[in-house]
RNA sequence: GGGUCGCUAGCUCAGCUGGUAGAGCAGUUCGCUUUUAACGAAUUGGUCACAGGUUCGAAUCCUGUGCGACCCA
């Protein structure tokens, strides 16, 4: 490196690769056998409440701990320093009385961000705080390059993603919150396991992709010489199982859509999609009411929770149709408008929602929907009755053929679920592909294509079932109160 | 795609109406045996995102480009 740049960037590495070398000339670079007892929060919870002499009097002697460097406090004969592992922090006590001078020369010159393994006995300082008095040290891996800035962690968002350990071993908050994102998945699973269903896994490259409404990407199969689609949603085989014979199936995982980022999208996100043989529309959404339920209980949170600085109330999920949402933010409108294209196009204009030729009443219907009422939907709300139109997979409404038998939960004012009896007519499945790979031809490439390997599969007999997707992404961030999905997806993707 | 804001030391950030670039942290050296973002002293470190322009003089003003964040469609 050039001596301009001394004190620089290269000159911090150098310097480091100084010290690396000189524990590879001690043959001590990378310890491998090194083995931690203990970890830092299970002391602190084991012995944190002990006053000094009470700890004192228990001599707890010949423990290990391990953990990177995040704080160091170095004075002349003695030291502090603070100790992160898996579990949390603690602090060390380093005295030149109890380990070899030399080697507590040369622990002065070891930095934040080096992982070190010390051994000793519990105390607490004057100030009563838990410390390991060391006996030994050992520098284990010896780190490279500097850590995070102690004191504000880590502000550059972009590095933040892209090198999330960074963020990781400089930010318990975001820590945590991962922490968090597996206890709610591991809620769910319980909550379907306990609950009879079955967890499987279907193809995430599709042939057709199906299932949802959305752009796929597109991969290449070599030696097939053919293209594949990622996954839009598991929906289509999930349902070829309840024909095969399985009654209560589920998986959680991911799906692939090829659209835009935002703070609510990421083009790979997980979803839980669980089927149920048998299950009755209201039973469905009371379910999934239960799961949503137990995962903020499994992260520690009671009924009331706040996100993005709205208060929501877990305990009530009320159940509104969507022509009553639409005419309750819609003063303009009348319930009769809402059958009448014309009205619905005069009025969607006047809104400012762009249309398109080839849409119905129904898909009019909605597209007003999502601009007056589902933001402004904040407290849990299972909206049903949607327009068979825009429900191309869902069973027609006994009473009303023009509607679906289909809910969507928004809380927040977003979309967590969706849930619909299941179409088992394979005629009219036939007849709904047709119309969707009609709307891909007229230019819409959300639309689906004909997937005629289901429709035998449906042929064959699908017994009626309900089936519910709900997004794990979104509901993570509801439940942890985080306002970007970056911050619950430990990789998210970023532009370029 | 449109708008707003940002990009200065390894990190976090100051830098006013234009006058040769600053702090804290990290690093290096010294001191310090119960510290708590330890402390005290000294010290290293810069293509001010990039490219043009205005000007005697640009981190600062103007234009464009790149990257990012947020809002809108």
């Amino acid at each position: 490196m050039s001596d301009s740049n001394i004190g620089g960037e290269a000159s911090i590495l150098q310097e480091r690769r100084r010290k690396l070398e000189e524990l590879r000339e001690q043959n001590i670079a990378y310890v491998n056998n090194f083995t931690p007892t203990d970890k830092a929060q299970e002391l602190h919870d084991s012995h944190g409440q002990l006053s000094k002499e009470e700890l004192e009097d228990k001599n707890i002697t010949n423990l290990a701990v391990a953990g990177r460097i995040v704080l160091k406090r170095v004075m002349g004969n003695a030291s502090f320093v603070t100790i992160r592992d898996g579990s949390g922090d603690i602090q060390a006590y380093i005295s030149k009385n109890n380990i070899d001078p030399d080697l507590y020369k040369n622990f002065k010159s070891w930095d934040l961000g080096d992982i070190i393994g010390i051994t000793g006995k519990l105390f607490k300082t004057k100030t009563e705080e838990l410390t390991v008095e060391a006996n030994s040290i050992t520098l284990i891996t010896k780190s490279l390059r500097p850590m995070p800035e102690k004191h504000k962690g880590l502000a550059d968002i972009e590095i933040k993603y892209r090198q999330r350990y960074l963020d990781l071993m400089s930010s318990p908050e975001s820590k945590e919150v991962f922490v968090k994102r597996s206890q709610i998945v591991s809620s769910i699973r319980s909550s379907m396991l306990e609950d009879g269903f079955l967890e499987v896994e279907t193809p995430m490259m599709h042939s057709i992709p199906g299932g949802a409404v959305a752009k796929p990407f597109i991969t290449q199969h070599n030696a097939l010489d053919r293209e594949l689609f990622l996954r839009i949603a598991p929906e289509l085989h999930l349902k070829r199982l309840l024909v095969g014979g399985f009654e209560k199936v589920f998986e959680i995982n991911r799906s692939f859509r090829n659209e835009g980022l935002s703070t609510s999208h990421n083009p790979e996100f997980t979803m839980l999609e669980f089927y149920a043989a048998f299950a009755t529309f209201t039973g469905t959404m009371d379910f999934t009411k239960t799961i949503i339920q137990s995962a903020s209980k499994a992260i520690g949170n009671d009924n009331e929770i706040e996100w993005d600085g709205d208060k929501i109330n877990l305990s009530n999920f009320s159940i509104k149709t969507i022509n009553d949402l639409v005419l309750e933010h819609n003063s303009e409108l009348k319930s009769a408008d809402l059958d009448n294209i014309e009205m619905l196009i005069n009025y969607a204009e006047s809104i400012k929602v762009p249309l398109k030729d080839s849409w119905g009443p129904g898909k009019i219907l909605l597209e007003i929907f999502e601009k007056t009422v589902e933001n402004k939907l904040i407290q849990p709300t299972f909206v049903t009755d949607y327009p068979v139109e825009v429900s191309p997979l869902s069973r027609r409404n006994n009473d009303n053929p023009s509607i679906a038998d289909r809910f969507e939960l928004f809380i927040g004012g977003k979309e967590i679920a969706n849930g619909f009896c299941e179409l088992n007519d394979p005629d009219d499945q036939a007849e709904r592909f047709k119309e969707q790979v009609k709307a891909k031809a007229d230019g819409d490439d959300e639309a689906m294509g004909f997937d005629e390997d289901y429709i035998t599969a449906l042929e064959h007999g699908m017994p009626p079932a309900v089936g519910v997707g709900v997004g794990i992404d979104r509901l993570v961030m509801m439940l942890t109160n985080q306002s970007s999905i970056r911050d619950v997806i430990l990789f998210p993707q970023l532009k370029s």
